[in-house]
DNA sequence: AATAGTAATGCAAATGTTTTCATGACTGGG
DNA sequence: CCCAGTCATGAAAACATTTGCATTACTATT
């Protein structure tokens, strides 16, 4: 085996302190007198010592981290929100913790568990839709929860993010407003995404708005442009064509794009299509995409914020709603009459 | 203030066993018998006990964390090696531990001293390409260290990769070979990315390879659609135009065929553009991009399993060379004559 | 020169767990 | 009914650090 790694107490040693000095030059620099504090930093170099946070934590001092649990890493949006996260928490000197669950609350909990048993400063989650049991333990370990993603006035936690049924909605009236009566909604599994839900939900009730009822066929498709390429071509290929493709998200907007693309049908001359998230690519598609902004960085970078006052303060915060905002692109027109 | 966190002693006394005995309950079930085993279950349930791995990892217990330090977060692909790599973890029961550096070799240093200061039994880095402190903080600390994305065989840690050069000469020789003399070569900043570097030279070869000297106008474009998409309108604004765009990965590729769109170019009649990635996406684009697959997927899992094996044998391991793959789909064709 | 005040350091206890070793409680074979 | 062997549990040391308190070493004031 290899040598053992360097402890304060080697430190101390080879610099002719004791122990507590050693700790002091590092926590309370201000306290120790610089000469002694030079000689010690000799020593912590000569010997690469690195201090053992998992000592430090066992006094109740900070861990430093914080566990982000996501339902995925690899969807264009999260990504986003992760890095944006990440990022903020990078400043604060915190470090993410990381676990991806695949939509499964189930996960969630123990996942969740997991980070709790890492003693974790603080946890956010996405959405707001969570296991009870996810939920209960959070407030009886009383670790600094955050939903982020979301935004919703009665959430259970506090929360930042932007309202779905809203981004749902701002689709719905803009469509219904073209004078659009049949209407393709293709969205992502339900089950277990509350985003989606609500933003169809919004949609719905945007379309009706103007007091219209207009057709709406609902295609569910899994989150992949491949997928939607193929629902969207499936959907024109029926004897009745809707006259915009509304979709759950910009990825299955692209793949609605490219469907079309290759069908020669053209946008938004003959079908109008929308997104919503507005994820890097939707501005330079080609054609522009219409969609409606869902501020993942701000989210990230606020959610990020609030989370590092929650642990240095009381553990509390406001719910934060970052809008979502209607971008209206190349890709929506006026129903063709 | 709230109450004090339940700890092993508190179960202890509710389940009126020893702490000893908790632990063992924990973490040699076998060892205790099972109505006690059942009392101390119930207390632990009771009380809310959760337990602290900060408290393990003194002992020098592993700390189940595995640090995981990229350039970014946001890159489509970094996003499915993060995934990839992440789902592979769990299965192994480790955590990890996440930060990015922005393309900075320095912030990749400090991030890396951070990671070993939560003691963390292992860590990844992306690319071949880092500052010596790194290494030798990682030599000197004999914390398993795992190099990914990158193969070479004589790279100074353990890696599993593909071969970037490879890649780049898969992509010149195809180009060359279907006649290309004219080529633009649009490739995101070489500075603190070997990846890129490699892929270019590998390119730069594989153009030749055949004898002919071909006319390669490189041009450096930041990592997106937009501004890719801006480079190329601007090259095809040039009075010489290029017969083939060959990009540096599929999101500068995207952006390529989204200008060529734009300005009604054809392609590949006019105009053969080649990525590289093979991103999720690129596949079912419209036309279908050619570009040379990098099995970010088999990397993210295989290097997961390295590194678990590497933590929890004796912290060696072989290279692993995951060969990156030519795919011919609809961008790419003989040049105009 | 004694005193008081402050600056710098050390000692020892505390943190939450695991593990080695020891002890006590059973079990079945003679 | 005793003994060896096994099973179940407990006591205490160990892990790497921090911190409250005590002590020592200065410095400035009278």
């Amino acid at each position: 085996m290899t040598v053992k790694k360097a402890d304060i107490l080697a430190v101390a040693k080879a610099a002719r302190v004791s122990p507590s000095t050693v700790s002091r030059s590092f926590n309370h620099p201000d306290l120790v007198k610089p000469s002694t504090r030079k000689r010690i930093d000799r020593a912590v170099r000569r010997l690469g010592y690195i201090r053992n946070r998992a000592a430090q934590t066992i006094h109740g001092i900070r861990s430093g981290t914080i566990g982000l649990i996501v339902p995925t890493i690899d969807q264009a949006i999260f990504a986003e929100l992760i890095q944006s996260f990440s990022d903020a928490v990078e400043k604060t000197g915190f470090t993410i913790l990381l676990a991806s669950h695949g939509y499964s609350l189930d996960r969630e909990y123990a996942l969740t568990r997991k980070m709790l048993e890492h003693r974790v400063d603080g946890i956010a989650l996405i959405g707001l839709d969570h296991a009870t049991d996810t939920y209960e333990l959070l407030a009886q370990q009383n670790t600094p929860a955050l939903l982020l993603w979301n935004y919703a006035e009665d959430a259970p936690l506090p929360c930042v993010g932007s309202d779905n049924y809203r981004a749902g909605h701002l689709v719905g009236t803009h469509v219904a407003s073209l004078g659009h009566r049949h209407i393709a909604a293709v969205f992502p599994p339900l089950h277990g995404n509350d985003r989606a839900a609500q933003r169809l939900q919004g949609l719905a009730d945007g379309l009706r708005v103007n007091g219209g009822d207009p057709e709406i066929l609902q295609r569910e498709t899994p989150y992949s442009v491949a997928d939607a390429k193929q629902a969207v071509a499936e959907l024109m290929a029926a004897p009745r064509r809707p006259t915009a493709i509304v979709c759950g998200n910009d990825v299955l907007a692209w793949g609605a794009l490219h469907a079309l693309a290759r069908l020669g049908i053209s946008v938004p001359d003959q079908v109008t299509v929308t997104g919503i998230g507005d994820f890097h690519g939707s501005q330079d598609f080609e054609p522009a995409l219409t969609t409606v902004r869902i501020p993942a960085r701000a989210i990230g970078a606020r959610a990020a914020e609030t989370m590092a006052a929650m642990i240095t303060t009381d553990g509390t915060a406001e719910n934060l709603a970052l809008p979502p905002e209607l971008i209206v692109r190349a890709t929506s027109a006026p129903a063709p009459s």
